[in-house]
DNA sequence: ATTCCATGATCAG
DNA sequence: TGATCCTGGAATC
């Protein structure tokens, strides 16, 4: 399940077995069948992140924009590959790996200008080295919009989703219902470090960590608590739990349509009301 | 067997 | 704000 740091990985992954080779590429499910026959057994010649895209490219002007959405995922294997689900769209293989695509929201062959105009619509990634957090405060700083809307607005910084935004808010104290023009630059520049080393963690781990062991109450014992979601966090569907620094009931709520999580103790401030 | 829910995003109204 | 698309695992009946 996809924040910015699963699809960087997920762009490592795909360099590491087909950059530069020759690729079978094929959609079982259909969707994708006639972008899959343009450029079967064409050589995949790059393989590239930005925020929650993944863009495969196929020689010139040819990239698989690909999507996982809510649901999708990839999965890699060691050839001969199985028979394909009904559930895959895009299948590749080479002589010695395979990888099949399913439920992505996005799965389509597009141009160069097609991709650029991707880029120009998403805000700076914390993953990409030549991004900074600059152009994210030009937005941030001028915002009636809370801070945990701004976070989930791919246009105002890339890669961050539901879990990092819960995570990152709470690690900085800030109130997630707080504006975004109400934050001060410094405090900003903190969240975006942080992001970009949480997020880097992410990708090396392949998953979320965001817990400072230190932090976690001897009561705890360790190993500390792994949530389902298979990393560990402070805040993240914790709800009605105590809160690992201060004892108190992790509180829920919905926002933008999706569940906000944070600690009243911690991040003390209206808490929406 | 069925419903619910999820680390996402878009579109209509 | 709500409906909708995509899948699969967990919870519930």
């Amino acid at each position: 399940m996809p924040e910015g740091h699963t699809i960087h990985r997920l762009a490592l992954d795909h360099r590491s077995r087909f950059e530069g080779e020759r690729v079978r590429v094929s959609s079982p499910q259909g969707k994708f069948a006639d972008g899959a026959a343009l450029i079967d057994g064409h050589v995949m010649t790059r393989a590239e992140a930005h925020g929650k895209h993944l863009f495969l490219g196929f020689g010139q002007d040819r990239w698989v924009h690909v999507h996982l959405g809510l649901f999708g995922k990839l999965g890699f294997g060691a050839t001969p590959a199985p028979p394909p689900t009904d559930t895959v769209r895009l299948r590749l293989v080479n002589a010695t790996a395979y990888a099949d695509l399913r439920g992505p929201t996005a799965c389509a062959l597009i141009t160069d200008a097609e991709k650029h105009a991707i880029h120009d619509r998403l805000g700076p990634d914390p993953l990409r080295p030549e991004d900074d957090g600059s152009r994210a405060w030009q937005r941030i700083s001028r915002s009636r919009t809370t801070i945990a809307a701004l976070l989930l607005d791919q246009k105002v910084i890339a890669g961050v989703g539901n879990v990092y935004r819960a995570e990152v808010l709470f690690r900085h104290r800030i109130d997630p219902y707080r504006a975004g023009r109400d934050l001060t630059r410094a405090e900003w520049d903190a969240l975006w470090a942080d992001l970009v080393f949480l997020m880097a963690e992410g990708v090396r781990h392949n998953r979320i960590d965001t817990v400072r062991p230190e932090h976690l109450p001897e009561a705890m014992g360790r190993p500390p608590r792994v949530d389902d979601h298979g990393g560990e966090v402070y805040v993240y569907r914790r709800a009605h739990q105590g809160c690992h620094i201060c004892g108190s009931e992790i509180r829920t709520a919905g926002l933008a349509a999706r569940n906000l999580f944070w600690c009243p103790g911690c991040q003390p401030g209206t808490g929406g009301g």
